[in-house]
DNA sequence: TGCTAAAACTAGCGTTGTAAGTTTTCCGGA
DNA sequence: TCCGGAAAACTTACAACGCTAGTTTTAGCA
């Protein structure tokens, strides 16, 4: 085959394919050939789309932190728009566990990750937050949200709880548990962020500091 | 050459030096070939002491992890052994930033994560937290840290600060700027680091829920 | 002293990301 | 209306990758 009739590949369904593909068999599936092949092309056509792969995977993380929602900015105080807009991003990022090392780099190079930050830095400067302040709160924020999705408790053990029991002593209790390690995720974030947003609202109210 | 007359090779000495290259280059210049090159060995000679690549690099991590300071558990008061720990925590993970992505899945199967949070998690038992709440608190810290590393501001930006001016209204001030973004990081931390610790010593004490 | 396991080797397999060059189709301008 | 160049697919191919298999020599233990 030459060049087709209609196009076959566009940027936006090779990333949706790879987004797929990465939810549905991991990161480690995704070859461009595999991709490729996926896509009813051979291997190299991608090129002609994506500089290299790693772009687009780039794509494929950026089109999942563009589903967060960060409307709340516009419709509620801070505080509660802070809570509503951290629990939408940890629900994203949740759902696409395999794809947790994707974002493991900075937001610098993803558009909606870059969009996302600007959003809530002017939401917080309109509720009277100094802007250092805010690139801190905005900052602080998705440190809590992707460090709960990334260093997850539910993800990268052994099945077998036996192992740990006999050699930590301290984490011999139910913690460790498979069932219940969600609720651990669940658990430690939740305290995070209440106790982030408590204090951030004591300290624009002068109270700390 | 066949079995040689001493060791070449021992699991400390492949990790030193993995470490210290992926320091030096960064994760995608260690295979397995130019790693051991650097020991003076043919390629597959690591597998007789590693099964796969993938554990020589949890290794590499694991031995950072062990670096971390946690004995201020035992010396000094929660919130303070808190605070010390994971700005020690925080340290080291920043002195390789190249390792950044090996830090991007759970602790589960490294031991010096494991023995880390045990030590912590007993810490905060004696210091009269019920366990529900310690695992909480211990997973929390742990998200904190490995968040603020990993999604770093200061990693991962383009140069040219004037790309993002222009796109992006309300990130057009001054912090993106290269030499603020350490200086966000660190606040943005600290921030963070500060309001769980109050929150959590007026949980303790009674005042909030 | 002799046997077994360890630790290095060499050779090579299948796959990977990507470069290069080719062919055909589409589209905009003379 | 025709034509030329860009676009989008193709095929071929390369160097490097992780890893397996099988071999050889040494070391340590019975």
């Amino acid at each position: 085959m030459a060049r087709p009739r209609g196009t076959l590949l566009t940027r936006e369904r090779i990333v949706e394919v790879a987004g797929a593909l990465v939810d549905a068999e991991g990161l480690e599936a995704v070859s461009v050939r595999r991709l490729a092949t996926e896509l009813g092309v051979a291997g190299p056509s991608l090129y002609n789309h994506f500089p290299t792969k790693n772009e687009i995977l780039d794509a494929v993380a950026d089109a999942v932190v563009a589903q967060v929602d960060v409307s709340f900015f516009a419709t509620h105080e801070w505080q509660d728009a802070l809570r509503l807009w951290a629990h939408s991003y940890r629900g994203v990022l949740l759902q696409h566990p395999n794809m947790v090392p994707l974002f493991a780099t900075g937001p610098g190079r993803r558009p909606a990750a870059l969009a996302m930050a600007d959003t809530v830095y002017g939401g917080l400067i309109r509720a009277g937050w100094p802007p250092a302040r805010a690139t801190h709160i905005g900052a602080l924020m998705r440190y809590l949200v992707t460090g709960a999705a990334l260093g997850s408790f539910a993800l990268g053990f052994d099945e077998d709880p036996q192992v740990y029991a006999e050699r930590y002593p301290h984490l011999r209790d139910a913690h460790l548990l498979a069932e219940h390690r969600r609720s651990v995720d669940e658990g430690a974030f939740t305290l995070g962020l209440e106790t982030v947003v408590t204090g951030l609202e004591a300290m624009k109210n002068g109270v700390l500091r």
